[in-house]
DNA sequence: GCGGATCAC
DNA sequence: TATGGTGATCCGC
């Protein structure tokens, strides 16, 4: 925004976080990413110039391939209306108009409006530093049914020129135009204002559009803000225009690359723009082919975001490929809801507000018609710290009853907090799908003080291809049959670290987990393989008696035998790595197999119920997962 | 399958 | 005083 002193604005939201809990989950999520760049500009400094030579010619077929596919065919429409919330708020109440304004609360403002965006508001600002930016601004509730009922009046317009239209949320779309401008033989600009003229007319607000030969790129138009507000811009069907635009796009304007990649791009390869993602192609392949599960997704044509879509993402905007990662969510997979609420150590006050979680959950999910078999639940502490525990039940469930049962364990895993980190568990190495998750141990002393914030989440899977009702969300009919189809429930609760007088013992708890984060989880795994030799061979005798299968051998110095995956012969270090990762492989599946054929299914879930005495309380810690 | 993270709106 | 809620996806176990 023109005219915004940047740096006040700077200043003031530093001076409202410093010190501040959340601040200080920043710092520390910072701190992390820094040393997983430091890693990164180590193994990129450590490519000899004949891994990067073999790198290039890689990226290189790869481009070449590409190009070879790309279509411009198509035309493709991204309508954004602007400032939506804030712009319908003002329709319902004019004399808001013209005076800075925000929907949402002090904790979080949703949307503001253009005078209000003056004083430098940010994406996700809470309010109370809003209205430090701005003493005078204007506080509107959110209200969703008024957002909803204009955005069906959107719709209906935007069905007018593509009756296949794709809804990206309340206030943006893709529209299809190609044929639309075809059988009217007129320009893309002639259908984009009528449209923009139309939504303005139906609904009284205004609409910003980007047009260009796929989604990504109409999308992007939006984004780089040359269009916003109630404005529009064509991109030609032209490679070379296309070329001109993308190559000078900083990368943070594409979707799918946030605040994160943002940093991890701009500090470890030096690159701001897409053009430069091109010229540094032998690099980000290098780094970012590493993956096994990239190399299979990539086999089946499914592009992992570090494996493809960075490595050449500037083609990819030309190719359209990218269109499933923003295609219209045809069915959902979860379900939940979160409430975030001040710290509390009540452990009652705790279960209370998991009760009233899974009633909100149950009900909507039995008004969706839904079950599941996956609950989730997620914890947040008063330091901003985010856990989550799951279990995925061989049954599917709606009723409050059956998700406040399961979620009750799962907390209960969770309470109290303790940094312990001795308190390993292998289940989850050895038994993939075991639900339980419990360890009995005696109550524990130390005051867990936790506040909270509850969620449940609910998410189903692996829908039946038959089920075409499925498909369609308005549908009400597709209840009946579904009831042991293939749905999933997750369920999520919150948890806050409370925050009060025992503040000295609660601070040193979270100190010491987060000590544990930090040290062990990224660095730990090196080490642990470390201790093997330097063959680049997998040689360990389990495997060998065990599963008589072949051994893994670097292909051309290059690629894995077993896998495919190409590591250069200087990454020691991730070569051990890879090696075991075949190995513990191999070894789960042995001993799932094993598992499987002496112990019944049934008896697992038994063990499960009675390992879950409700009046101990369990010490297992998630940092633990990481440490082996 | 799980847990941590990232991302979008 | 105070930093959200919902859903999806990816990575590395």
């Amino acid at each position: 925004m023109e005219g915004v002193d940047k740096e006040k604005v700077q200043r003031v939201v530093y001076e409202m976080s410093k010190g501040s809990k959340y601040f200080q989950n920043e710092e520390r999520k910072e701190a992390f990413i820094k040393q997983k760049i430091d890693n990164m500009r180590i193994q990129c400094a450590s490519l000899s110039q004949a891994d990067l030579a073999h790198y290039q010619k890689v990226a290189d077929s790869r481009i070449v391939e590409l190009e070879s596919s790309r279509d411009l065919s198509r035309i493709w429409l991204h309508v954004d209306m602007d400032a939506f919330y804030a712009a319908v708020e003002t329709l319902s109440n004019p004399t808001l108009k013209g005076k800075p304004m925000a929907v949402g609360s002090m904790s979080m403002i949703s949307t503001a409006n253009y005078e209000a965006r003056k004083f430098g508001f940010r994406a996700a600002m809470p309010g109370f530093i809003a209205r430090k930016l701005c003493p005078e601004l204007i506080f509107v509730p959110t209200d969703f049914n008024k957002y909803n009922y204009y955005s069906d009046l959107t719709r209906k317009v935007f069905r007018r020129y593509d009756p296949n239209f794709i809804a990206g949320s309340l206030d943006e779309a893709y529209l299809d135009i190609t044929e639309v401008c075809r059988e009217r033989n007129v320009k893309s600009e002639e259908i984009v204002q009528e449209l923009r003229a139309g939504v303005n007319e139906e609904t009284g607000l205004t609409c910003s559009a980007g047009v260009a030969p796929n989604r990504l790129l109409a999308k992007v138009l939006g984004f780089s803000d040359i269009n916003k507000p109630n404005g529009e811009y064509v991109l030609p069907n032209d490679r070379m225009a296309v070329m001109t635009f993308v190559s000078s796009l900083p990368i943070r304007k594409i979707g799918g690359i946030g605040k994160v990649t943002e940093n991890i791009l701009k500090r470890v390869f030096g690159i701001n723009t897409c053009e430069q993602m091109l010229g540094k192609s032998s690099y980000l392949c290098a780094l970012f082919s590493q993956s096994t599960a990239g190399i299979k997704r990539a086999a089946e044509n499914i592009i992992p975001k570090f494996t493809f879509i960075l490595s050449f993402f500037i083609l990819f905007l030309l190719l359209d490929t990218y269109h499933h990662l923003f295609s219209q969510v045809r069915f959902r997979k979860s379900i939940s809801n979160e409430r975030t609420f001040s710290a509390t150590k009540d452990e009652v006050l705790l279960h209370k507000k998991m009760e009233e979680l899974a009633e909100m959950l149950s009900a909507d999910m039995q008004k969706e018609g839904l079950c599941g078999r996956t609950l989730t639940l997620k914890l947040k502490t008063a330091s901003f710290e985010v856990r989550t525990g799951a279990v995925t039940l061989q049954k599917y469930i709606s009723s409050s009853e059956d998700i406040l049962k399961h979620a009750k364990k799962l907390l209960q895993t969770e309470l109290p907090i303790s940094s312990d980190p001795t308190q390993k568990t292998i289940t989850n190495f050895i038994t993939s799908g075991d639900v339980n998750r419990n360890c009995s141990s005696f109550p524990d002393v130390a005051d867990h003080d936790f506040v909270s914030n509850s969620e449940t989440d609910l998410s189903i899977d692996s829908w039946q291809t038959s089920q075409l009702d499925w498909r369609d969300p308005f549908d009400g009919n597709h209840l009946s049959d579904v009831d042991y189809q293939s749905c999933i429930v997750q369920k999520s609760d919150c948890v806050e670290e409370v925050q009060t007088s025992s503040n000295d013992a609660t601070s040193s708890h979270y100190n010491g987990f987060t000590e544990v984060l930090g040290s062990t989880s990224y660095q730990g795994k090196f080490e642990g393989i470390n201790v093997k030799n330097g063959s680049n061979l997998l040689e360990d005798e389990r495997l060998d008696s065990c599963c008589q299968e072949k051994t893994m051998l670097w292909l051309n110095d290059y690629k894995c035998s077993l896998c495919g995956i190409e590591l250069p012969p200087s990454f020691v270090a991730e070569r051990l790595e890879h090696s075991d990762f075949h190995l513990a492989e191999k070894l789960q599946k042995e001993e799932s197999r094993i598992h499987q054929t002496s112990v019944p299914s049934q008896r697992r879930m038994e063990s499960l119920d009675k390992a879950n005495p409700r009046s101990k309380s369990c010490r297992r810690k998630k940092a633990v997962i990481h440490t082996y």
